[in-house]
DNA sequence: AGAAAGTACGAGCTTTTGCTCGCATTTGTC
DNA sequence: GACAAATGCGAGCAAAAGCTCGTACTTTCT
């Protein structure tokens, strides 16, 4: 695998390329996403797609690149020293809403996030970004409560994760009352993680 | 449609079929099964098949119809009068523990219920049955909270079905402890519904 | 200027997959 | 036994989808 060296208009490409995989992905899922239709969205010819592309897994894995960027921007700005301390509620606040406010922006990535139906060798891409956002929240968890076994903290931090992507689907596609889904969404987590607080001890 | 005479052969036959759909669905999905895999592993050819059934769809129709009515009496068993008035945590055991016996005895219905990448069209049968259980999840609830308001019940009943259908995979694919992942799912249910049964009013 | 590498095209290949069709066999009924 | 309907076969069609390849243009480097 010899680094192939870019010049400007690859990278612009590239970006171009991805633009459009998030749009076809958003619009009928992974499995449906066709690359020839990727090509086209973007204005190019298969060909071109695959010069920069291997296949269509390394779509969705540059894509799943992207949205671990964002979120962690995202997140970055939405936690200040001291966020450990919080009470439950407005720590929950703090981690939804920038991973709404994400997803909203760039609808591919729930396709990505969501990923019940890809092949095995493709979810390679799906699960990096669930293990991504687990360790997120786990390590907000392990912060507040730094005596619990990692393990139990994993766990939860998997259990917190699923939660978000099930309700995912309803709140993005959600119009008029998206707030209350996404209230609920807060409740459930907060039901669940004031539990794992309480218990286990 | 002109119904037609199916004689004792072909009930059999249609049953098989469902056999081996339920199978195939479970090991790859259902966007990633193919008929011809159905009908090989149900030892028969394509074009017997497709004399019981009249597309891949309606295959994932009968899957679903046979969830649908295996949930209904695993559940008719669990409810004695009174299940009403029991407490939370108890509640959650008597939903749960059907649901999840009924999914590792049915490994194919969990294809079906995580229908995330199914083509539109093809979807209504998982939708039927996301449907038919937050159903009763809300005729639970609605019985035990009879002051609320139908649609509050019914969008608690939605986030019930979906949590318990984020964490289904993880579930069943669990090993050893699977009992402890059992026991995060009845923790997150309660937690949440605990928040429903005691705020709003 | 000239060479080398990167970018671009798009027809079409290869494989897969849902499904069909003509025909043979079995079952139920009179 | 005879006839119709139901069941069964399996080669193969038509469309879809991932991907390739020969060729031509553009950028970069010396």
């Amino acid at each position: 695998m010899p680094e192939r060296r870019r010049q400007a208009r690859g990278e612009r490409r590239m970006a171009q390329l991805l633009d459009a995989a998030a749009d076809v992905f958003a619009e009928n899922g992974y499995a449906k996403a066709t690359t020839n239709a990727v090509a086209a969205r973007a204005g190019v010819s298969p060909g071109t797609l695959y010069q920069f592309f291997a296949n269509k897994e390394a779509l969705a894995a540059g894509l799943a690149e992207r949205y671990r960027s964002a979120l962690a921007q995202a997140h970055e700005q939405a936690f200040d020293p001291g966020f450990a301390t919080l009470p439950l509620p407005e720590l929950v606040d703090r981690m939804v809403e920038p991973m709404i406010a994400v997803n909203l922006e760039n609808p591919g990535f729930k396709a990505l996030f969501t990923a019940a139906d890809m092949p095995a060798h493709v979810a390679a891409p799906a699960r990096e970004l669930h293990a991504a956002v687990a360790g997120r929240i786990g390590s907000v968890i392990a912060a507040r409560l730094p005596d619990r076994p990692p393990e139990d903290v994993h766990r939860t931090a998997v259990v917190a994760t699923q939660i978000f992507g099930a309700l995912l689907g309803t709140i993005l596609s959600a119009d008029g009352d998206r707030d209350r889904w996404v209230a609920e969404l807060k409740q459930a987590l907060i039901g669940y993680l004031a539990a794992f607080e309480s218990g286990g001890a």
